[in-house]
DNA sequence: CTGTGTGCAAAGGGTTTGCAAGTAC
DNA sequence: GTACTTGCAAACCCTTTGCACACAG
């Protein structure tokens, strides 16, 4: 287990237990957003509702955010600047390949910001981008 | 019944039945997005399975499309313009009310558009605005 | 009359809650 | 030792599927 691990959850005063760290390390390996059935199929043999209890703890404490891609499952993606408890700064964009399902942030496109519309007062803005990966791409290209 | 629903109906190859028209009013005087679980109490004691099929029917026949707004709920709005069985045309914002939840659509503004961005391919962008709407910062200024 | 649509029953997932035992610090 | 975590059981949704009956055209 990384010491990158231990200092993420001392900075968001959470325990170091097996789960956390599991969960953590998957998160980092994989850069990329992931449901709860997608960690569970990777994770091997964890108990479910643990695993449900980390992630609402996780985004609780400003570790992960939810990765909001237009699909019905939700995702959660680790929070790269320092997010809090108090607040989340997860501001980009999220891509989503319609082929094989995965989902990343674009930490370099920011939505439009805009201030009201309608008279909405405006807090947040999503931007989902979606298409298809390079690497469904690639396969495609290839099958052909 | 007014006449509008039926056109709607006929004009997607649909028969008119009891609870199409009555979805179809739903949406109509409400003028906002709409989840399964919004309908279900709306329209009182109708069979929840029919809803089902009602909504995802409609979906295919380019009726409704699917409102994504950031919340877990799938919520469906009228298409406004002409879609169809083949092509959904729902290319606008959603705005989303944090305090009451309710999500319209912002036809007149656009998400914005990308060819590439990272290797991937783009086919649809989604944009969420998230805020709090007219009503409720009414609501709140009232009770301060 | 014919094919489509509805309504009920049952099954299948995913998610939450309560509580006792286990573990980090 | 104490408070936080975990793991199991059970309960609760929400959603889908199968099939017989009803109804629109």
């Amino acid at each position: 287990m990384s010491n990158q691990i231990q200092e993420m959850l001392q900075e968001h005063d959470l325990r170091l237990t097996r789960i956390r760290s599991q969960v953590l390390e998957l998160f980092l390996s994989q850069q990329k957003a992931l449901s709860q059935s997608e960690l569970e199929e990777r994770l091997g043999k964890v108990d479910r509702i643990t695993l449900y209890r980390t992630l609402r703890t996780f985004e609780e404490k400003g570790l992960i955010h939810r990765a909001i891609d237009g699909t019905e499952k939700l995702k959660f993606a680790l929070c790269s600047h320092h997010c809090s408890a108090e607040e989340h700064q997860d501001h980009h964009a999220h891509l989503h390949c319609e082929r094989c399902g995965k989902t990343i942030c674009a930490e370099h496109i920011q939505p439009p910001s805009f201030k009201t519309v309608e008279g909405f007062e405006i807090r947040e803005t999503y931007l989902v981008i979606r298409g298809i990966c390079a690497e469904c791409m690639a396969r495609e290209a290839e099958a052909v």
